[in-house]
DNA sequence: GAGTGGTCTAGACCACCTG
DNA sequence: AGGTGGTCTAGACCACTCA
């Protein structure tokens, strides 16, 4: 006899879920298989399987073919980061945004850009400086290298009016990316430029940025550390 | 007349995403209904359906009752960040880790902690500090708060065999957490901990973590900036 | 009100894994 | 070889939201 108790796939997730969290299925213990959970459950195992899917791709629950699905012994944390655009993390904060091209040079690929962007030996670059200013202060510094042979484009713009991300971001809108964050000190030419003493500390992100195993463009990003945070939640 | 292609939902997504990266559909567009790609794909509407609600859930479409899917004006990136425990990270290094207990007090929340953890005027909080070492080497400093209202088992608690932070996760493995990433100077009992000189600079990472709108814990994590990198895929 | 996505069902077949 | 999850189908009803 079926309990008729209407049940969503949403329902089972989170009673299964309140099983794990309160203890009941513990980390390493197998759970029930989606035909008996099914039944318990009163609805068909498509939804169950729906339930245990979605509880897989959160982490809460690994499956396996054959040996059913186990309660995950979670020990790495996934966190889910935003990198925003810097135009957009300005202007959310109320301030006035802008950016000054400081240089824009095509270059041969030196052996640090090789490995960057990972193109061939003397292939053709674009190095673009730029300064990102909000309320006319000195916010982000950025060092930027585009891959021409994938982005040719890049050489005929002026970037004026328009940032090299933004420019990317439009015009290669799906890329795949690697961020890396780490803390650094301010040599003398980015304590001028950001309008902070040498030594000072520097919150450094480095992105590149490809598609399709082809490089598109590699930047380096640096904000005085004494102001900038970045927060995830989850 | 239906094409007679064998579909599963996987090669339907693809077949989106590539409509889209390829600009064959553009931001702002809106795509065919579920039942019209079913038809087109010959596959059944539920097929489609999860193709599509994958694609949502990746942020490249966006779902609306009546009005249909459209492509996302996708600014912001997504990037998923594993924060991995001090201890895993150092021996996927290969290196030996130990971690040092420096002090174990119990304080009354004062200003600071109360706004870190969120608890009211003189709750009782386990203030700990330590020091996690690879190869015998200082490789990051922990200074930590606890809500003994939420963990009063801490009280009890050596940390001796096992670190304040792999304590927490089995005692409450499912919780939610804020990570903040900052770049500072090391000041003098910094230096000295880590084996670095004053004004270095340091990789700071700030947690708190939180069950069901209770704080549990919240720490701050200082790593030697010159040597420590957190990189995100995505 | 009507159109679109959101979800459910029952039954089926397949693919993978483990014993 | 057999058990478990992975996926598909056809049809159905619901829920949201826009006009």
């Amino acid at each position: 006899m079926r309990k008729k108790t209407k049940s969503s796939f949403q329902d089972i997730k989170a009673d299964i879920l309140e099983k794990i969290k309160t203890g009941l299925w513990s980390p390493g213990d197998t759970i029930p298989g989606e035909e008996k959970l099914a039944e318990s459950y009163g609805c068909s195992r498509v939804t169950v399987n729906r339930a245990l899917r979605e509880l897989a791709e959160t982490g809460f629950v690994e499956r396996r073919r054959k040996s059913g699905t186990r309660v995950s012994e979670k020990t790495v944390r996934d966190a889910r980061l935003q990198i925003p655009i810097v135009r957009e993390e300005i202007e959310a904060k109320g301030a006035k945004y802008q950016f000054v091209l400081l240089d824009k040079t095509e270059i041969q690929a030196t052996d640090k850009v090789r490995r960057l962007l990972g193109v061939s030996e003397n292939a053709p670059v674009l190095h673009v400086r730029c300064l990102h200013l909000a309320d006319g202060r000195p916010y982000q510094y950025e060092n930027r290298w585009i891959n021409l042979e994938k982005v040719p484009a890049a050489r005929d713009q002026t970037f004026e009016a328009i940032s090299p991300n933004e420019w990317l971001i439009r015009k290669e809108p799906f890329s795949n990316a690697e961020h890396t964050f780490s803390a650094a000190l301010a040599d003398e030419e980015t304590a001028k430029l950001l309008e902070i003493e040498v030594g000072d500390a520097l919150f450094v992100v480095e992105r590149r940025t490809w598609q399709d195993d082809a490089s598109i463009t590699a930047v380096e990003l640096k904000f005085p550390g004494a102001s900038y945070k970045m927060t995830s939640r989850g």
